[in-house]
DNA sequence: CGGGGACTTGATGGTTGTCAAGAAATGTGG
DNA sequence: CCACATTTCTTGACAACCATCAAGTCCCCG
């Protein structure tokens, strides 16, 4: 990829091996990053051995906002390609098709995408916070029909809230309720379209309203 | 509070009573607020009656970023005071004591104060989560040792993640432990700080890394 | 004093975490 | 290419925790 030429723009392009640590919490930031290839995941690691995925940063996404010391890990799911921004650079190589100018669109979406994550946890069941959070992840694939996950079992538990065995159980269900089929481990086949999107149908926002103070 | 004659910053504060909505989830946003008094809630509500409350911000936090329509509802707790910013503005009336400059400090705030809400949900248990919740909450407070709450059982219960009844035994659960006295449904005193620095403690970023990848 | 809303508490059942074992997938060395 | 080791994923049994349903208490306000 040819970047330099086109325009005024220096971007400096890095990559990395699927395992690869980008930058670890603690760590003093001082670029932000945006995902141009595969998928990165970030995580908070706690003094007790728990750890919280927050996110998981796929193209077009951006993370790395910390001023001063990180709060997070990032960590290559995947190999991975990476654009690396400046503090005060607030363009964006990929906007979102449709999108409108504001402060900084990088780091508003990932605020954003920090709250609609936030938005899995107000489902109190384990099933649909599975099935939610795959429909959403499967807009970052190519084929409408396909999820391919790049994470582990683990790593979905730790974002979700969940134990691992918890979220292999829910998966199962969801399989045996005929939603999906499981051609791999990491590999789901959406099977039933119009059921899960009755689940995820209030996910949806500005459509219904309501409510005094 | 006269605001006019110090600079050239021209500034519009609003005041709100206690109930009040500041903006509907689906309106269309035109500005973000900074609070200067009180407290709002912002919330999202979802078609099937659940409602998620993704903040509750006091003074100097900022809200309402989103470009276009609103995903939260923003609802005064409090008889509340806010600055309205047009979104290109990027200073803050506020800014956190020490706080280094970064792209947009106000957004970038909100992201981290987002990102802080969904560590409570790396706590797989009722009690730590409530207990974290309040320590982290202690710091609005003028009082070292008083949690004045503006928000009700139910306000909390959609915050993180459970029910009105969970969050009250859990705080009685905490009273029982000799942690906090409650003075008040509204109104807790902390008795056993180095107890309740125990259980908060591995939310302390960077002293405690780990990890291979 | 009486009414209504918020909060608390008890009893019970369902869901999830824990512990444990087994199956499937992946990697390694012959 | 196959056998074996290792890791990841799945599943079962049980216990702990939380949501639900229901009743009762406290507090605020008229």
């Amino acid at each position: 990829m040819d970047t330099s030429g086109t325009d005024c723009l220096h971007l400096s392009i890095s990559t990395w091996k699927k395992g690869a640590t980008i930058y670890r919490q603690g760590d003093t930031g001082k670029y932000w990053y945006e995902v141009i290839r595969g998928f990165v995941r970030l995580c908070h690691y706690f003094g007790d051995g728990r750890r919280q995925v927050s996110r998981f940063a796929g193209r077009g996404d951006a993370f790395g906002f910390e001023i001063g010391m990180r709060q997070f890990s990032a960590e290559a799911l995947t190999d991975t390609g990476l654009v690396c921004h400046a503090p005060s650079d607030d363009r964006t190589r990929f906007p979102a098709p449709g999108e409108q100018i504001g402060p900084h669109p990088a780091l508003q979406r990932a605020l954003t995408s920090a709250e609609d994550t936030m938005r899995l946890f107000s489902y109190n069941n384990a099933v649909d916070r599975v099935a939610v959070f795959l429909m959403k992840f499967n807009a970052y694939g190519d084929c409408a029909d396909i999820i391919e996950l790049p994470m582990s079992r683990q790593d979905l538990a730790d974002h979700l809230g969940l134990t691992m065995h918890t979220v292999s159980r829910s998966i199962s269900d969801l399989v045996k309720r005929g939603y999906f089929v499981l051609e791999r481990p990491d590999r789901l086949r959406i099977a039933n379209r119009a059921a899960l999107e009755r689940l995820v149908e209030f996910e949806r926002i500005g459509t219904n309203v309501q409510l005094v103070a």
